[in-house]
DNA sequence: GGAACCAAAATTGGCGCCAATTTAGGGCAA
DNA sequence: TTGCCCTAAATTGGCGCCAATTTTGGTTCC
């Protein structure tokens, strides 16, 4: 009983998959309909139905339902279940302002680190998005903003702000569909990921936190 | 065979205490006593020794488990268990660096906002800090440092930014003993709140930014 | 004497059943 | 017809049992 033994083997990352009609983590595909508008804000989501629509049990979705729910995507009334969460205007732009603070407050450090391979590989990043106004889905969009996003905080060499960050940002986009209303919008984004990058090869740092802000703020 | 059911009687066994019907969350409670370093960084925490301890079942210890995971705050390896996650130097200062982004980037917001009643309830909330280093439990200045900083971040105005920051906090301090080294840098930190409070009354941002910094990065 | 091997105990993790609670529907009375 | 209540169906949530895997301890062989 009690505890101690700080036996360190290290966990293998394991990044197992495939396999089974069960393809990986049922709240990552919980998560992705959510994402993508298919279970809509406010709606139930009755465990029986997600257990037949992702071929698993009970208990893994429930597992899923309670994870989702720390992380603030749904919410659980007691007795009655989970319901996707509807997130409000004040939630939004509060966590858009984290976002502005934390971006802002790491350009100095990314126009210092980014070398030319990074800049090169925020470039290929940025056309990705860029070919996928045209040719992709809104989902595809969304990912490859969030992988070039990614990307840019990785330059500032802190690993826990990229996740955190990637975190928050979910928060907002229940539906992201949301997020970009128009098309002419979505094609200014993709500017601005080049100004960005331009800012960043001038090393200007002013530059690219007036990039950024304009960028997430969204005016 | 089995033994006890959800039986509330205390179960003999080890002078364990924590003898409660279910107070609420035993998520809440492990949690404590992570940090608190009666469940030490690195140590395996048994299902069956928690289950024990906390006079719970054991779905509800795999719940706590799985949240604490997502969290961070301890480490699943897969038909081996959980174990308290100890946080590297790394991962420390990067979320050291983060605090201190964000709450420099708020300290403009929280100079601008704050109020007479704010300036004197974070006094007031200071000076439990200093009452606590005399007559305190380590754990109790932990939560009243806590405090302090949350009432300050709250004076942003961004509710989100708030519990945000809390979360990052809980990453790195496993053991709070392990931060607060020697009783001078306690009673330094105490000094600097009130640092910071002056700062807010004469509403000088920069003197702000400088002791938010000087207390993060202690030194 | 040491290392590899095998059996027994301990631990994790999953599955299914069933009770508690909530929601829906139909009948009865005003 | 309208409103209320009572019963039946649906849903959530908890608990115990058991299979799979790992760890421990003892034994044998080199």
């Amino acid at each position: 009983m009690t505890v101690m033994t700080a036996d360190r083997t290290q966990a293998a990352g394991a990044g197992d998959e495939a396999v089974t009609p069960t393809p990986g983590d049922v709240t990552e595909l919980i998560l992705q309909d959510i994402m993508a508008g298919i279970l809509a804000p406010g709606s139930w989501l009755k465990q029986i139905d997600l257990e037949r629509r992702y071929g698993c049990t009970r208990q893994e979705v429930r597992r899923a339902l309670d994870r989702l729910a720390q992380k603030r995507l749904v919410q659980h009334v007691p007795n009655r279940g989970y319901h996707v969460h509807a997130p409000d205007g004040r939630q939004a732009s509060e966590i858009a302002e984290i976002r502005l603070i934390l971006e802002i407050g790491v350009a100095g450090r990314i126009v210092l680190n980014a070398g030319a391979p990074d800049v090169a590989q925020l470039r290929h990043l940025a056309n990705e998005f860029d070919r996928l106004v045209l040719e992709g889905t809104l989902m595809e969009l969304y990912e490859a903003n969030l992988a070039f996003h990614s990307a840019l905080l990785a330059l500032a060499g802190n690993r826990e702000l990229v996740e955190l960050v990637t975190d928050i940002r979910r928060r907002t986009s229940s539906a992201p569909v949301s997020q970009w209303r128009t098309r002419a919008r979505i094609e200014q984004s993709g500017r601005e990921h080049h100004q960005m990058i331009a800012a960043i090869e001038r090393r200007d740092g002013d530059a690219l936190k007036d990039a950024i802000t304009h960028h997430i703020l969204q005016r």
